[in-house]
DNA sequence: CAGCCGGGTTGACTTAAGTCAAAGATTGAC
DNA sequence: GTCAATCTTTGACTTAAGTCAACCCGGCTG
């Protein structure tokens, strides 16, 4: 990893939010030891139980991180994009994956490898610290999601995932499904013909306009509703 | 807080996995910072949305962190014991608990206070080390338990509670209840009248014998394909 | 001692959501 | 452009588990 490149993957850690505001000496450190992977398309990055010798950074692309039931079922627990780590458990508990990593699109990762990286957190406290906050962040998403599994309907976990996609997408009451109704499904904790009958269900009752992965929110109020009480 | 007051909880700290070796300098800091609180059994800790100006760790007793539905429902989290930390996601990203918590007995716990602590966290490595394992294990744990509430059925996740059960307790095949069974199926995602019919089911089909809370395991191999497969 | 209250059990019933099967619709590859 | 593979929708059916209501039981309280 030579000059030009190296500098650019340079800039490109110091703006990710793990390592931002990182001095240049510990994020050349960080390059040194860091190594640029390209997966294609529904590649699988690691399956659970597998010894985990470091962690990854998404580069470009999208990831998923997903469990598999004995007869195949899977339900998605992140997606992951540009800028997101994943694969941090093992780095500092347990030595293995709790689950399994594929590639929903083709794509280039950063990976850091274990031994190096620690002694780089522990020599750097703000890193540290960043690691905290994304670890803490990531086990608030875990138990909103347990919260919606266990205590909300189907209509209700899709409802909270639509107002989610609004406020990160900005584009007032239009917005884009950013994965594959299959995949949604699989992210709520269902599967396509339920997820399917229940859009065509809001539609129906007035709170969603849908146009292949295009929907439009018609009634924001009433879907805070049911995304709150999670009854239909 | 002084004298031998101090010196106690000082080595109790230094015990605890969070704090396992720390130098006594810092622990020493540590208890300029700690308040010890007591809560009656059934008082509630915090609840969700309240501001966190740190985190606690349980000393004597067992604490529920869960999550309540718009009607009523719960859904517990976690069970910590002696020992265990709890309420940290606010000390590091979001400032406030994304989740309620309660005295499950009458409990001692101590209070470390959010500023101090990561001042403490950022002038010490192996705080952060231990405290990142900490948070990891505990994604690990919020993994399966999505897992087990999307791809298991209650018998599923009933089975593969008791073998953990079995395996902390190391009692052969006779384990004890720690929780009623009210808890207990709050924790499994369900209602007492479903786990009370299911214990009998797997009672009547000779996985195991239920006397009270005592629970005896009769048919291992089964009950483990059970928690492994997740259908009864 | 009576009465009450919380926890546990049981039964009858309802229902959300999964299964299975088949038919469109899209996408991609050659 | 066409054929195959994958995704999506729809319908008929099954089922796990929730709801509601009643009852039981052991422990406290007054």
């Amino acid at each position: 990893m030579e000059g030009e490149q190296c500098k650019s993957l340079l800039q490109w850690l110091g703006g990710t939010s793990l390592f931002a505001g990182m001095d240049d000496a510990y994020l050349q450190d960080l390059c040194g030891i860091a190594m640029v992977v390209s997966y294609r398309r529904r590649a699988t990055i690691f399956t659970a139980g597998d010894p985990g010798y470091g962690f990854y950074l998404v580069k470009e692309g999208r990831v998923k991180v997903y469990m598999i039931s004995a007869d195949g079922k899977e339900q998605i627990l992140h997606i992951l994009g540009p800028g997101e780590p994943f694969g941090e458990a093992p780095v500092f508990a347990g030595r293995s994956f709790p689950a399994h990593a594929a590639a929903l699109e083709d794509c280039r990762l950063v990976f850091l490898p274990r031994d190096a990286f620690v002694d780089l957190v522990t020599r750097n406290p703000s890193l540290a610290l960043n690691l905290l906050a994304v670890l803490s962040q990531r086990l608030r998403q875990f138990a909103r999601m347990v919260d919606s599994l266990s205590l909300k309907e189907v209509p209700g976990r899709l409802a909270a995932h639509l107002l989610l996609l609004s406020r990160r997408q900005a584009n007032g009451d239009e917005l884009e499904l950013e994965l594959s109704k299959t995949q949604l499904a699989s992210l709520l904790g269902t599967i396509p013909e339920t997820l399917s009958r229940i859009l065509r269900k809001l539609q129906k009752a007035g709170y969603i306009r849908i146009e292949g992965a295009k929907i439009t929110i018609v009634d924001r109020q009433r879907l805070a509703e049911l995304a709150e009480i999670g009854k239909f």
